[in-house]
Formats: C-alpha cells, structure tokens, sequence
DNA sequence: GCCAACGTTGGC
DNA sequence: GCCAACGTTGGC
C-alpha cells in the first residue's frame, strides 16, 4: 500500500517521500552538515496535511534540488520527528511570518528529517522524464507543484539504484 | 459559493 | 526572463 495525499495510512509501515529544495537556499551538503534540521517554511495546505496525516517516523525521502541548472535527485533522508507547529511562523524577523497564525491553534506544521546519504551522481529530471518505469510519479505530472510528494515503493526502489 | 485577479512555483 | 499551471484571496 502507498501513501496518497489524501486518507489514512496503515501503521508500522514505511512510506516514501519526495522534498524539494533550492539548493541557494538550503541543498543536500546543508543537510548533511546539519545531519538533523526542521524542514519548516511549508506555506502550502496540501503539503501541511501531507505532514500532519501521512508522514511518519522512519519513513524515507528524496531530497531534490528544485529551480537550479540540473534539477534533480541528489539524495536522501528519514524523517525524525512527526508533525509539529512550525517555529518560523511566530517569528515577525523570518521569511515565512504568518501574522494570523494563533500560537494556541498553529496553522503551520514541519517535521524534522536527518540525512542519511548523497547521491554518488545525482538523477536528474531529464533522466527521469526520459524513464518509461517512472511513468506515474508525481513530479512528472503536469503541472504538479507540490514541494512535498508521496512516491511509490516501486518507483523508490528503482530511484535508489540508480543514485549508487 | 462563484470567479476574477493576483501571486508563486519551477522548468525551460 | 518567459510563461504555464495552479493555489489563494476577496468582492459580490
């Protein structure tokens, strides 16, 4: 079974995710530095629900570098810590503000994920487009946004083998 | 609840 | 920088 951006998961099963990230603004080498990080500044209510309802301790992502010269795959990490409010909203000095979030009801979640490693070569979004057996992922889809994603277990499995 | 205007994302 | 796609806002 494979998470999907809406309904219930099953417990005590591992799903698997895709983030984006500008690498200027924080890239696979930040993480890796950081090893652990919030994944906060999500100002998307899909993405947020995504979070809240479907993300789970031990699940795996794909960390990929989005509006860059060679987008794609360049890694990958675990998820830490479930849903909780995200900081940066309460903080007027930070980019991702939100004035009319109430600290007693935060309207703004994040997990917290740690990295576990970095592609040998990165897979790129050619690359992908190009792959008739990623036919059906979520970044391929027209017009498809999201900055969090569920991918398959199929679709992960073959991902990984190819960033060793 | 409709929908036009506006803002953002993100590949190219 | 362009622009398609789509989410959000807010008047009505």
């Amino acid at each position: 079974m494979t998470a999907t951006s809406s309904g219930r998961r099953a417990p005590k099963q591992i799903c698997y995710w895709l983030f984006k990230s500008e690498p200027a603004a924080y890239s696979i080498d930040d993480l890796a530095a950081a090893r652990r990080d919030l994944w906060d500044g999500i100002r998307n209510y899909q993405a947020r629900n995504l979070m809240r309802d479907m993300m789970r301790v031990g699940d795996e992502l794909f960390f990929y570098h989005s509006s860059c010269a060679s987008p794609a795959i360049v890694g990958t990490a675990k998820i830490t810590k479930a849903a909780r409010p995200d900081p940066t909203q309460f903080d007027a000095n930070e980019r991702y503000y939100d004035s009319k979030s109430d600290p007693q009801n935060p309207r703004w979640l994040c997990v917290e994920v740690e990295f576990v490693s970095k592609a040998r070569q990165p897979y790129t979004l050619q690359q992908m487009r190009n792959e008739p057996r990623l036919e059906g992922l979520e970044l391929l889809k027209r017009g498809n946004r999201m900055s969090l994603q569920p991918v398959s277990r199929r679709h992960w499995k073959f991902i990984c083998a190819k960033l060793r």
